[in-house]
DNA sequence: GCGTGAATGTTAACATTGTAAACACTAGCA
DNA sequence: TGCTAGTGTTTACAATGTTAACATTCACGC
C-alpha cells in the first residue's frame, strides 16, 4: 500500500485540478519511499499529480516550500500513528511508552526514504514552520507526561523529565536513523532487536 | 581554521596539479562546512581546486564516488581524534569512554554539514567501501573493549556489549543528529548540555 | 445569463549542474 | 628522442529548478 493511499480522491480532472496541492505532497511521498530523496524533482512530482511541470510553482514557492509541506505531512502522520497506540494502549503508563515507542520505531523503519527527509533539516527552512513546530512540541509533551507517569510507578529512574525525554529521543531516533542509512549492519552481525523499549 | 588544513601543500601548479585528488576532497570538506551540502556541486569543487570542471571526472567516476571519499576521509578524522583523546585518557576506563565519547561529541558539533554527510546514506555506494567498513568495525570493537573494562570495575551494568555498545552509539549520533538539524530546540529551551557521559 | 478579475495551468525559455567526448599537454620510459 | 599513459581542458548535451508570458476556468456581482 502507499503511504499516500488516504482517502480515494479520484475526480474528473478537468483544466483545474481540484486539489493538487495536497496531490502534489502526495506524489512526493511516494517517490521518496519508492524511488529515494535523490529521485524527488519537482517534474516528476508534477508528472505523478498528472499536470505540467510548472504547476507546482502555483502552490509552493519553490522545491524546498515543498519538501517541508511533505515533512509537515510526515509529523503529522508519525503523531496519528502514536497516538492510535497510544490510545489503545489505554490507562497503562508502561504499556503505553512501549506502545508509542514501538509505533515510532515501526514508522521509522518502514518509511526510511521519508523518516530521513523528516529529519534532514538540509532540505528545510533555517526556522522551521510553525505547523512542523507545534507538533514536534506536542509529541514532545504528550511523551513526557507518560514518561512522568512511569517515574511515578518505579519503572523509569526519577529524572528531570525534560532531559529524559530528549535522551530517549536521541536514542530512539539514533537507532532509527543508523539501520536506515545501513550505518549498523557493518558494525554488528544483524542481530540486534531492541524490540523491547524497557530501560 | 578550516578542516582541511592539515598539511600546507604549496606547489607551483603547473598543468598537472600533482596531488589533485586529495586537494578535491579538501576543496569538497571546506565547501560542506562553509555552505552546507547541498552547495557541493562538482564544479565549485573544481574551481577551489584551480582546475576545470571536467577534471575531477579523470580521479572519481562520479560525483558519488567523490562524496564517498569525502566520507571516508572523515571516518578517518574522527576516528584519529577518538583515539587521540583515549590515549590521552591513559588506563582509567571511565575517564578513556568518557573521553572518546566526548570526543565524538565535540567532533560531530563542530562540524555538522560534514558530519550529517559522514551520516547520510543516501549519497554513499549501497554497499560501502571497504575502508569505510573497515574504519567503523575498528572503532565499534575499541570501543566494545572500554565498554567491557567499565563494565568490570561496575561503572556500566552487565549486557552484551554489543547491544550496549550499539544503544550507546545510537544515543550519542541520536543527539547530535537532532541538535545539528536543529530539531532539539523546538523541544526544549537550549539547557541540555549532555556533557557528562555517565550512565 | 454574462462579463471580469483572481486563481490555476501550460508552454517556452534560461541558468545551473552532472557528465561524456574529443582534444592537449606532460612525464617518464624504451 | 619519441611514444604512451595519465591528467587537464574545452565543448556539448541532458536533466532540473525556476521564471515569464500566455491560456483557461471559477466565482461572483450585475
Amino acid at each position: 500500500m502507499k503511504i499516500s493511499d488516504q482517502k480515494g480522491s479520484e475526480k474528473k480532472r478537468s483544466y483545474h485540478h481540484g486539489d493538487l496541492r495536497t496531490a502534489l505532497i502526495e506524489s512526493a511521498l511516494d517517490i521518496i519511499e519508492e524511488l529515494g530523496p535523490r529521485k524527488l524533482t519537482v517534474r516528476e512530482v508534477a508528472h505523478r499529480a498528472g499536470v505540467s511541470h510548472a504547476a507546482p510553482y502555483r502552490h509552493f514557492k519553490d522545491k524546498n516550500e515543498l519538501i517541508n509541506a511533505v515533512v509537515e505531512r510526515g509529523f503529522e502522520l508519525l503523531q496519528e500513528t502514536m497516538a492510535r497506540e497510544l490510545n489503545t494502549a489505554g490507562d497503562d503508563a508502561l504499556a503505553a511508552f512501549a506502545a508509542s515507542g514501538r509505533a515510532y520505531l515501526a514508522f521509522g523503519l518502514k518509511y526510511p526514504g521519508y523518516y530521513g527527509v523528516m529529519f534532514s533539516g538540509d532540505l528545510l527552512d533555517p526556522d522551521g514552520s510553525q505547523t512542523l513546530q507545534h507538533t514536534s512540541h506536542a509529541a514532545f509533551e504528550q511523551m513526557k507526561t507518560t514518561l512522568v507517569d512511569c517515574q511515578k510507578l518505579g519503572i523509569l529512574p526519577k529524572a528531570d523529565p525534560s532531559l529524559q525525554a530528549v535522551w530517549i529521543v536521541s536514542t530512539v531516533h539514533g537507532y532509527v536513523s543508523l539501520v536506515n542509512e545501513n550505518r549498523l549492519n557493518a558494525l554488528v552481525g544483524d542481530n540486534h532487536s531492541m524490540s523491547e523499549v524497557q530501560n
